[in-house]
DNA sequence: TCGGGCAAGGGTTTGACGTA
DNA sequence: TACGTCAAACCCTTGCCCGA
């Protein structure tokens, strides 16, 4: 049986105090994005290409270029390619902006009301969206080409970015609430166990029986909240498992398929190579 | 609104066998 | 040893209905 206070471990990122920001380019959905996961850092992501949809607390936000992304601190995502996706990606502490909630007490309001008055999808085709991308982009070269003082440039240019969002992207009407999901939890804690015996034998009816469900009803919460199907998530988690192994230690092909929870080897090369786009040997050449 | 039960269809897994 | 193919068995997903 689970227990109750149990929930997905908040993935560590590295930031430096002195300067706690990072701002990348990616390409595609890295593996790290692509498992449901949650940070304390906030995060913005600005599409630069392509198309795809995020997992935020178990609603679906399908997003194209141009389109802003805004995901607060500890909330349970999950990030999907459709097609060439390319995105800027900047983690931020939040701690670092407390001096000037002393001056805006709302500065932080586009991720803490994140769900209420605020949006985490700012569509591309708002009016003011031209003025948040330049900023991100000046953010993003400041921070490729560290020239003198540019950490209080993107500093400034940061919170240029969350007063614009206070001032232009508020939703209009009554405050709007998040989806309420009232299995959200229950589904976080199976994830969880998952994640800790990924080796395990897990059958639906296993996982259901984690959450106190039915395996129709599991199954159906299951997608609904991460995103794909129970199944579909397992075989990911086991071969995310697999490249870390293959990447790492000198294992034989079929000891790393055993230990990742494959039965059978030619199962294991099949998954492998339709998630991984290589065979396991191709992987370590 | 939430959850259980059921059935149909389709996807997945397994194990044997072949090839390089 | 690593990996691909294939057929059969298995079981998961989905949709629907019903009750609490």
């Amino acid at each position: 049986m689970l227990k109750h206070h149990q929930s997905i471990k908040s993935d560590t990122i590295h930031l430096p105090p002195s300067f706690p920001i990072r701002i990348t380019e990616t390409s595609g959905v890295s593996p790290s994005f692509q498992r449901l996961h949650l940070h304390v850092e906030m995060e913005i992501n600005l599409i630069v290409k392509g198309t795809g949809y995020y997992i935020i607390n178990g609603n679906k936000y399908p997003f194209r270029q141009g389109d802003i992304i805004l995901i607060n601190s500890n909330e349970l995502h999950r990030a999907f390619e459709t097609e060439d996706l390319i995105m800027m990606v900047i983690m931020f502490d939040p701690g670092w902006l407390a001096v000037e909630q002393r001056y805006d007490a709302e500065l932080l309001a586009p991720f803490r009301k994140v769900g209420e008055r605020f949006s985490n999808l700012l569509d591309a085709n708002h009016e003011a969206i031209t003025t948040l991308q330049n900023i991100l982009n000046d953010m993003k070269r400041e921070f490729d080409q560290a020239s003198d003082s540019y950490v209080s440039v993107i500093r400034a240019q940061l919170i240029r970015f969350l007063a614009y969002i206070n001032r232009y992207f508020k939703l209009p009407g009554a405050p709007r609430h998040q989806a309420k999901l009232q299995g959200i939890e229950t589904i976080r804690e199976v994830v969880q166990h998952m994640e800790e015996h990924v080796t395990e034998a897990w059958t639906l009816q296993n996982l259901a029986n984690l959450a106190h469900l039915s395996p129709s009803r599991f199954s159906y919460l299951f997608s609904q909240i991460v995103g794909t199907s129970p199944m579909d998530y397992l075989i990911q988690l086991r071969l995310s498992h697999a490249v870390h192994l293959l990447e790492t230690t000198e294992m034989k092909i079929i000891e790393v398929s055993t230990i990742c929870g494959f039965r059978n080897l030619s199962n294991f090369n099949r998954l492998f190579r339709l998630y991984i786009g290589k065979s396991p040997s191709e992987l370590r050449k």
